[in-house]
DNA sequence: ATAAATTATCGTAATATAGCGATATTACAA
DNA sequence: TTGTAATATCGCTATATTACGATAATTTAT
């Protein structure tokens, strides 16, 4: 049936599930990469570096962005994308808690 | 086209996205949970804790010890499945990196 | 208002993923 | 070696994802 039953699990596992996709393609590894690299990134820079079309690298942009691990700002007639800094430090301490959570059962035994 | 182009990608950002897909989907999360709770879990276990069907666990599992993160063994008829804690800790440090690497630029702006 | 530059969206095609029932395989016990 | 319990694989369907060309929308400068 191919459709993912989300409510079966928890809220928790939804989430981790959620943010882990955002790094789940190289693409959007490699444009997270590139946008650190550069104070505000064009699209089309970050399309010319990655090595993928426009359309495809502003669909990548709109994942990150809808899961609000990117900011965009306008300068002049451009889009200047960055990375948010609090919501990465979140996405961090998710990780973090699972992965210790995770450990912290397994040396229990 | 619908491919993943990982060949214009880098190494690093291939393999992050590799296991990141891991945890891209709640039933592994809580597959992942699950297992740090019991010592040695079975598939059956598994199946009925996460109200999803043998086979369809069976596939997550397949998917989790592809990454090396699982272990199985087995002990009379049935086989138990257990964390690979020296391939978390792995991951852990690979995600951990990325993202101090990814903040660390941030911050020299 | 119009033009130019940039980005987003639409439409489409190909591939990947998630899920399950049916069946095959595996490992041990008798 | 036959039976039993457990897991893996097959075959299938439905949905999701990835990618791109074409086009629309947006923003600023003129």
């Amino acid at each position: 049936m191919g459709v993912t039953k989300r409510h079966i699990h928890s809220m928790r596992a939804n989430q981790i599930a959620d943010l882990a996709k955002i790094l789940s393609n190289p693409a959007r590894v490699a444009i997270i990469e590139f946008i650190g690299d550069c104070d505000g990134c064009l699209c089309q820079d970050i399309s010319k570096k990655i090595r993928l079309s426009q359309p495809t690298t502003s669909q990548h942009l709109q994942v990150i962005k809808r899961a609000g691990v990117l900011k965009s700002q306008f300068k002049g007639k451009a889009q200047y994308y960055s990375i948010d800094a609090r919501k990465w430090e979140q996405l961090q301490g998710l990780f973090y808690d699972f992965f210790e959570h995770t450990k912290s059962k397994m040396s229990e035994k």
